[in-house]
RNA sequence: GGGUCCGUAGCUCAAUGGCAGAGCAGUGGUCUCUUAAACCAUUGGUUGGAGGUUCGAAUCCUCUCGGACUCACCA
């Protein structure tokens, strides 16, 4: 049961003082005419028609929407009310409504309130176009006050804030409020919504097909991750929630499927951070006949594509960096990478002891974990050295095969595998690789990978025979490639936290 | 999980051991072109929660809840 605030029962009130005059507070249903921009764009048109023609314009419309500002004046009142398009002033006078239905409206709506209301439009004294009100009703009362905020306008047209809702916690908890106090941050939404439809069209142009492969999996694989555990009942077993969609889509590849993408989303049961999220939005797409060069062409083209669809532009600016993502980004190879920035060549330590003790004689003041294997030594070479300086989008090539169980190697050269990863702005965008599709060598990385995380039980990964089972029908060879949907949201509009970009970010239960 | 920091009115923030405050919002009033409207008056608090130290705690200590940053983890 919900107890109210002193502020709470004051609309209460009003909302039994309109029921006791028959007055429903939340009518069925809406009339609209014309969005705030649409009756703008209009009345402007009416004008500039009526400059030619000497005649007065007549923009007749009703509009819909929430307060957001009430200026009472005596004996005319204005208000601000905003719906999707923006915002728009309403005027009211008594000479048009009456005294009494101005003091109905004084009296009764409070801010946050939707309301309908009809007239013409006019352009106040100082030039603002408005809705000169006839008529109006109650849409919705709102209980709770919003944490609303004052806008200021300045002269250059620039608005200020005051008093926005700005506590990390509550905008996330209460999103809902969030969104309907701080226009750009429903503006975010928009832009990443615009984000995946523009790599949905180009991958649909590109003749991908999109599928959609379980989530609740009898076992899970594709990545290093924990996952969530649950149970069907009637099937009396164990499921997954799936932590990506690698395996499924490959088995799509066995099927004759030549190229497929999935845009979903994957669940981890890890830390919570600036840039995980335990559910997290992916995009994954397999192509058959490719190599991850082909992959790497094409994800350059992506991203700026989605770049230019959504900002108009192929630079962008993150934090303090201006980045430009047109074609082609840097190619890097890992070794040469990490040879410039570390001193170190990976190439002359075949084992984790050589390069464990390469780094501790180079860097005294670094501690990388004894117990590590090499590519996890590598791994952490790339995060100390190299990655924060990956400020300009950057391929990075060629990995340790020991931490790339799906990607198949370099021809010849067993311990590298043909995987590359995008870095932007100091952080990994995406991870891709030419797909390892023979069944025994896959069988034999499967035990490997068991061995090496069986010291480690929560890491421990099943064997997936099903997978090993399609793949012995035959897998083309095909590029494969994965990339955080959010991270890229983030890259694009210059957020700094994974929750900046999530509609419901996971938070700790209330109380 | 570790470290650092934060939590005060519906919102944004003051008060650093000595009477819990301001602006906005709200309520009552004046006001027929305002726009962070203005002006006059006024309501509003278990200072996240529990315990302790003290003559006295928003302030110091312990525990706890929630959050931020950061480290670890995250093929």
């Amino acid at each position: 049961m919900a107890e109210y605030t002193s502020l709470e029962k004051i609309r209460l009130q009003k909302l039994e003082e309109l029921r006791a005059e028959g007055i429903e507070a939340y009518p069925t249903r809406a009339k609209r005419t014309h969005t705030s921009a649409e009756a703008i764009a209009a009345f402007e048109a009416a004008e500039s028609e009526g400059a030619s023609s000497g005649s007065t314009p007549q923009v007749q419309v009703t509009l819909a929407g929430r307060i957001r500002a009430i200026r009472v004046m005596g004996k005319i009142s204005f208000a601000h009310i905003e719906d999707g398009n923006g915002k728009i002033q309403l005027f009211f006078r008594a000479n048009e409504i009456g005294k009494e239905r101005l003091d109905f409206f004084n009296k009764m709506f409070d801010i946050g309130d939707f309301i309908q209301a009809e007239g013409d439009m006019f352009r106040t004294k100082t030039g603002e176009i408005t809705l000169h009100v006839h008529d109006f009703r109650l849409l919705a009362k709102s209980v709770s006050p919003l944490p609303a905020a004052k806008d200021e306008t300045l002269e250059d047209g620039t608005i200020v804030r005051h008093a926005a809702l700005g506590d990390p916690e509550l905008r996330a908890r209460q999103r809902y409020a969030d969104l309907a106090v701080n226009p750009d941050v429903r503006e975010i939404f928009r832009k990443r919504a615009a984000i995946i439809k523009a790599l949905r069209t180009f991958l649909d142009s590109k003749g991908f097909l999109e599928v959609e492969t379980p989530i609740l999996q009898p076992l899970y694989g594709g990545a290093a991750a924990r996952p969530f555990e649950t149970h069907h009942n009637e099937l009396e077993q164990d499921m997954y929630l799936r932590i990506s969609f690698e395996l499924y889509l490959k088995r799509l590849l066995v099927g004759n499927l030549e190229k497929v993408y999935e845009i979903g989303r994957d669940f981890r049961n890890e830390g919570v951070s600036f840039k995980h999220n335990p559910e997290f939005t992916q995009l994954e797409f397999y192509w058959a006949y490719a190599d991850y060069l082909q992959v790497m062409a094409l994800t350059e083209q992506m991203v700026s594509f989605t770049a230019q669809e959504v900002l108009g532009t192929q630079k962008i600016s993150y934090k303090s960096h201006e980045i430009d993502l047109t074609p082609p980004w840097k190619r890097l190879e890992m070794r040469d990478g990490i040879l410039e920035t570390s001193g170190i060549d990976i190439d002359e330590h075949k084992t984790a002891e050589s390069l464990f003790n390469a780094i501790k004689a180079k860097h005294p003041n670094k501690t990388p974990d004894p117990k590590a294997t090499r590519g996890k030594l590598i791994d952490y070479l790339l995060s100390e050295f190299l990655e924060p300086r990956l400020i300009q989008p950057t391929f990075l090539y060629n990995y340790p095969r020991d931490i790339s169980p799906l990607a198949k190697s370099l021809p010849g050269n067993p311990m590298t595998v043909e995987r590359f990863e995008a870095y932007t702005a100091g952080f990994e965008l995406c991870n891709a690789f030419t797909e390892l599709n023979d069944p025994l060598d896959q069988e034999q990385r499967f035990i490997e990978m068991g061995r090496d995380y069986e010291a480690d039980d929560a890491e421990k990964h099943p064997l997936d025979e099903d997978y090993l089972r399609a793949m012995r029908y035959g897998m083309p060879p095909n590029g494969g490639f994965g990339m955080g949907v959010d991270r890229l949201t983030m890259l694009l509009l210059d957020k700094h936290s994974i929750r900046e970009v999530l509609l419901f970010p996971a938070l700790r239960k209330e109380e």
